[in-house]
DNA sequence: GGACAGGGC
């Protein structure tokens, strides 16, 4: 796969060597460089590099963060080869699951996670003498909390022992040189084909449509080049590429026109056919890439002239009204607009086609609101918690989160028991939760399955949980699919059928494993993110002192050790057929895709069932609950009493 | 009656 500053070898051309002097100098003298580099000017692989050799990192080592998984490695790899040694020895990288670096590493490539979770045993990172967050811009969660945590960690060293740089591939560092005092900026810069950017004259009444018609239209009547469509998921991808296939079948004969080879690209989609996207068309053909986001970021596909911009997103957002985080469609930024637009013009000079008027643009927001700013706090205020930050308001965060979000995620922890009254982490329960690796909700389950003995299939749940779903629909086969599926369906719910697939796909025997996921219509990718999990989870529980049980074949440990860690998740039947949700009030239905959805019609033979917990909401035509449990209400106030005392009072 | 944006620990 090609990351996001995936510099093509042509490109490795020197522009951060060229400012080396002023680089080093810049972060000799100053708390914190920032510093922008354009798209392929190699700051990435040069930075570290220039900072190793100027010296900067002796007595200690250099860090440089990504967001992206995949960036590290490939990264870490060709800085590597470009010096000359093995990858683990002078430069590595550290990503979850993989840690190749040793005792001589001075470069460290690594996600911003990882260098956060490395922060809550050192909060002063006092192995790193230098920190580069790369791809700021992208304003992940983890960096943003890295940002206020490495600016403490330098006004708590002594001075110039933590040089701090941040890289950005915007042009914005008005704010960060604000936020950093005494920080200085340098510009570096890049190589990027122009593109032209074109507007539909009126609004289009379906994006899907305009994106077939004008897909065809840049197919008969421009010069050659790959096509890239960006689209919001994989429903809407799987529409439109038979809808464009059949249309282009029916196009009046041209022999002059290239043959159309039209390819879907989300994260769900099988490696085999991701990879496909990397092959370049076919002399005779033309690409039409129908993507996701994915391709904004995440991968390059090559060979793209042409962009179509639907001028929509599916975005996770987290709606305080709900209580939960919420899956939706919304119209992108301007900076997005334009990152989906600069896909054109990686190899040459290329055009955009945005779906929407020049006026619609206009209105979008500037920029994507920093991932902070919109969703679920609550691990966050954990991790600041456990980094010793008492005041989680007044945290000196580059963009504040609202208040009231940060209060709901404290008032959480503390019904969690995670915290004191007094605000604290509470011990065992927080400081353990503040170490797993999962949401604290989550966490909790786990620790309660402790006392409740059924933490072995806790743990293999809670794996589930954290990975993506696993049951695949594909269209054609779906009746094929469904009947799959129904082999592991619990009349308790979502999390005990997760743990049936869970249990089943660990007995294959590992060569077996793939052809039995094809089978049984079930995503591998995902279920061996979930043994991975399962795996780091209960290596973590072990060494938290907590105790391995199994309850067999009696679920009623397991769903009560759900309800402890998911109460806020808690809803009941109402008389239309509806679930409230009990925390906040809110109607939502069961998502389609839930074990317990067809419960209660007329021809399931099984009565609905009375209260629930969900993992997480869904709003598309309506706000859906998913993975969800059937639990006994009376559990509520015996189980949770702090949190159900009131409505037990109340004969609620 | 409807489904699984993308990352990360």
């Amino acid at each position: 796969m090609v990351t996001a500053n995936g510099t093509a070898e042509a490109r490795k051309a020197l522009p951060v060597y060229s400012a080396r002097h002023r680089l080093v100098e810049v972060v000799k003298t100053s708390p914190c460089l920032v510093l922008v580099g354009e798209t392929g000017s190699g700051k990435t692989t040069q930075v570290p590099r220039l900072l190793l050799e100027a010296g900067l990192a002796a007595g200690g080592a250099i860090a440089c963060t990504q967001p992206r998984r995949i960036a590290a490695v490939t990264v870490a790899q060709r800085v590597a080869n470009e010096m000359g040694c093995k990858l683990g020895s002078q430069v590595g990288y550290c990503v979850r699951f993989d840690d190749r670096t040793g005792p001589d590493t001075r470069i460290k490539y690594m996600t911003d996670g990882m260098l956060l979770r490395e922060a809550l045993l050192d909060p002063l990172l006092q192995r790193y003498k230098v920190v580069i967050l790369d791809e700021a811009h992208e304003r992940t969660v983890a960096t943003d909390v890295l940002l206020g945590l490495l600016k403490a960690a330098a006004a708590g060293r002594p001075e110039g022992d933590l040089r701090l740089v941040v890289m950005s591939a915007t042009l914005d560092t008005q704010k960060l040189t604000a936020y950093f005092q005494g920080s200085q900026a340098a510009y570096i810069a890049g190589r990027q084909y122009p593109v032209q950017v074109m507007y539909t004259p009126a609004p289009e009444e379906s994006y899907v449509d305009a994106a077939i018609t004008t897909a065809l239209q840049i197919h008969c009547e421009e010069g050659p080049g790959d096509v890239l469509v960006f689209l919001t998921g994989q429903d809407e991808i799987e529409a439109c590429e038979r809808l464009l296939t059949d249309r282009a079948a029916s196009l009046p004969p041209d022999p002059a026109r290239l043959s159309l080879c039209v390819l879907p690209l989300y994260a769900a989609l099988p490696p085999e056919a991701q990879l496909r996207v990397f092959e370049r068309a076919a002399p005779g053909s033309r690409r039409v890439v129908l993507a996701t986001n994915i391709a904004e970021t995440s991968v390059t596909v090559p060979g793209v002239r042409f962009v179509v911009d639907s001028g929509m997103v599916k975005a996770r957002a987290y709606s305080p009204r709900l209580g939960a985080d919420c899956l939706q469609v919304v119209p992108v930024s301007q900076a997005q607009a334009r990152q989906r637009s600069g896909r054109a013009g990686r190899e040459g000079p290329g055009k955009a086609f945005r779906l929407y008027t020049e006026a619609a643009f206009a209105k979008l927001a500037p920029s994507t609101a920093p991932e902070i700013l919109r969703t679920n706090l609550s691990s966050v205020v954990l991790q600041l918690k456990a980094l010793g930050v008492r005041d989680v308001l007044g945290f000196d965060f580059l963009d504040p989160p609202p208040a009231p979000a940060l209060v709901r995620s404290l008032e959480l922890l503390l019904a969690l028991g995670a915290l004191t009254r007094e605000g604290d982490l509470a011990h065992p329960i927080g400081t353990s939760l503040a170490r797993l690796p999962v949401d604290p909700m989550f966490g909790r389950v786990l620790m309660a399955s402790a006392e409740l003995g059924c933490s072995e299939e806790a743990l293999a749940v809670i794996a589930m949980a954290s990975t993506d779903p696993v049951f695949q629909f594909p269209r054609e086969k779906r009746e094929e699919a469904a009947a799959a599926h129904a082999r592991f369906a619990s009349r308790e719910g979502d999390h005990l059928t997760a743990l049936a697939v869970f249990q089943r796909f660990v007995a294959q025997p590992r060569k077996q494993a793939a052809a039995w996921c094809r089978e049984g219509f079930l995503n591998a990718r995902s279920l061996a993110k979930a043994r991975d999990i399962h795996a780091q989870l209960r290596g973590h529980f072990q060494a938290l002192g907590l105790r391995l049980a199994s309850c067999g074949d009696d679920a009623t440990p397991l769903r009560q050790a759900l309800v402890m860690g998911l109460f806020s998740h808690a809803a009941r039947r109402q008389p239309g057929g509806t679930y409230r949700v009990l925390a906040t009030g809110q109607d939502v239905a069961l998502h389609p895709s839930s074990a317990l959805a067809r419960a209660g019609g007329a021809r399931s033979g099984v009565p609905a069932v009375d209260a629930v917990v969900f993992g997480e909401l869904v709003r598309t035509t309506r706000t859906y609950a998913r993975d969800v449990t059937a639990i006994d209400i009376n559990w509520l106030p015996q189980l949770v009493p702090n949190f159900f005392a009131r409505a037990a009072a109340a004969g609620g």
